[in-house]
DNA sequence: CTGCTTGTCAACCATTGGGTTGAACAAGGG
DNA sequence: CCCTTGTTCAACCCAATGGTTGACAAGCAG
């Protein structure tokens, strides 16, 4: 199997499971209720929830006949943690770039084109 | 097609890719360079750069032959804020919880359901 | 017991995703 | 001008994903 990360990012690059986790933050939901807004079978549901439960999103107790979905909010930390480390070292290391070109200034030097803004193409 | 956030999320589901990932928040690299570490043919390197580029991870220039490619780290912050707005929200939840529970052990009342919350609908 | 509600399991199908190989293209450097 | 380097395109394979339908388990309500 995959790890852990991989599945969570993995579990939120779904647009339906997204937003189910989006109304889980407001309250616990059972699977039926979970369904309702979606134009798909409650199978299909059932399975979106499997994958969140298998990243982790999600945890499922027993109530009846009812199968409560909580979500379990703590994962969040895990990717923002990998995010936050590495968007970090990408700003040091445009930081160190912009000592570069500051130097360069200093010294004279022909002046380069600072960091290029270009923007990815619309999507 | 599928709209941005999936795409980047989907981007970072696979380990190799988060790897290349981190391994651009160093220093700009080649094709050729970013394929060295792993254990695939060049041609999948390209497959893999082409869903980062897709989902606007990185770009590509040109420069000779070589087709440097740079990170666009400003797209963490699409995932960041997807993120911690839900993080929050589930936080905001729990605390309430605690002020209900907090309450029913004040006055001893039955569902107080005061506080409506009722937030603003997003995905 | 019967029957409705809630949810899962199983089998199946179409699409996507990651990998391969082989050929092609782009841009210098002899 | 051809050759080498760097990279992509095209066709193909196989496993995984997201969807479907049909059957069925587990509880509560009659």
């Amino acid at each position: 199997m995959t790890d852990r990360l991989s599945r969570v990012f993995a579990a939120l690059a779904d647009p339906t499971r997204r937003d189910m986790v989006a109304r889980l933050t407001e309250a616990d939901s059972t699977v039926n209720d979970l369904a309702a807004p979606y134009d798909v079978s409650l199978q299909a549901i059932s399975k979106h929830l499997k994958v969140l439960e298998d990243a982790g999103l999600v945890s499922r107790s027993r109530e009846a006949q009812r199968r409560p979905v909580h979500l379990e909010a703590e994962v969040f930390d895990l990717m923002t943690k990998w995010i936050e480390r590495h968007r970090q070292r990408a700003e040091e290391r445009f930081s160190r770039l912009d000592d570069v070109v500051a130097q360069m200034n200093e010294d004279g030097t022909t002046a380069p084109a600072t960091r290029t803004p270009q923007e990815g193409t619309a999507s």
